[in-house]
DNA sequence: AGATTTCCTGACCAATTGGTCAAGAGAAAG
DNA sequence: CTTTCTCTTGACCAATTGGTCAGGAAATCT
């Protein structure tokens, strides 16, 4: 992303400091409204009450409401894709898993918005992303299937569909952040305690690896 | 759900046959917009042009939006909740949670639409379901973990944590429905060989029955 | 058949929404 | 200190949205 894609289409002159702050603002609110509501539920106003300005001082700085989704997704999406990205395949195959499941886990944790905000894109049929989806996430996840085919073909994984592998283990940890609110209903007081994050872990990487160990 | 609580509140007159043709076209499409944009994105035009009639038509159905969404998720809500009431406890543990991860995966395949809806409704927060969320979904969540338990106890089943392991069932069988436009770009043509549902049953089965089994 | 009730529609309305604009206030450069 | 640029705002606008209403068209009942 160019710095001179933004605030009135400027010609490459420098950001000013209220430029960035003001941006970084209108994100951030961007991610709390889209994250909820989708594209076509958020409002510019509500994105702008959030951020603490008018919707004219908002919209100097992203002319449309698009832009603001788009900047919102762009700005996460490298996050997103990073904990796949990190898995090696020259590693252990189970600690590999295990680190990948874990660094999921704790992007839900520590990022539920931008986690919920890429849920509903997808869920609304990816409007924007579509290209990401077919593009460098298939390629990603592509080489990393070819890995963990490696790693079966070496008798070190029990034979499973690498492709619904890597469903699984997506599926399973975003859960954690898209559908906080009916987990908490679920585990009730024990939510809050501390420890309910390492069990999810736990529970998560037992049945994984206990499922995976090759036989 | 009573015959009067719709159609201008009539004072239990027979249901007519074009009224119950008509509120289920509202539904249908209701699903299939709610499905997609949640309440807040969604319109009654969109609604109503799917459903094949005018806004004040529909309107004469369902005086308000809100009125529409919720007869949306109570009419499916039982279907939502039925595969996990189905498993019983006097059965084979490994054969109860394969039944239940099967029955699971057909209802994302066969009913995408209100699979998607649940999700984006429990990711706006629940607004409408938080009472069946704390209350019948938590109650049913906690009996089915009781029995989870104490096959555990019986030796038959791995020791995990049963709430975590339901909401890893929800989360592997769901996210077929839920993103499924991701699934697809995954898998490219392979997507629509038929044979594409019998493998993420036997990658999934695999998984949680190895991972499940009593060491 | 006529009477009654249900169904349907075009016209309408107020509120909200995405977005514009002219002009003033504030920074910053000279 | 003046000029130049950035930033901010109130007023405004057209389109969309949720919803109403009076009255006509169809069913249905008797």
């Amino acid at each position: 992303m160019t710095p001179a894609n933004t605030a009135r289409a400027q010609k490459t002159r420098k950001r000013t400091r209220i430029q960035n702050a003001n941006e970084a603002k209108i994100l951030d609110a961007g991610l709390e409204v889209f994250s909820t509501f989708g594209l076509r539920g958020a409002t510019v106003d509500q994105i702008a009450a959030i951020a603490g300005m008018t919707k004219p001082n908002l919209l100097y700085y992203f002319r449309r409401k698009d832009d603001i989704y788009l900047a919102v997704l762009q700005r996460i999406l490298d996050t997103w894709l990073q904990p796949l990205e990190a898995m090696r395949a020259d590693g252990d195959p189970a600690a590999e898993i295990a680190a990948y499941i874990d660094r999921k886990l704790e992007m839900s944790r520590d990022n539920p918005k931008a986690s919920r905000l890429f849920a509903i894109e997808i869920m609304q049929g990816a409007p924007v992303l579509a290209g990401v989806l077919t593009g460098r996430l298939k390629q990603l996840v592509d080489a990393k299937a070819a890995v963990i085919r490696r790693w079966i073909a070496a008798g070190k994984l029990a034979p499973v569909d690498p492709y619904h592998l890597i469903f699984m283990i997506w599926a399973t940890t975003q859960h954690y952040a898209d559908f906080e609110v009916q987990i908490r209903a679920m585990l009730g007081d024990r939510f809050d305690r501390p420890d309910h994050f390492e069990t999810a872990k736990r529970t998560l990487e037992q049945v994984f690896l206990a499922g995976l160990k090759a036989r």
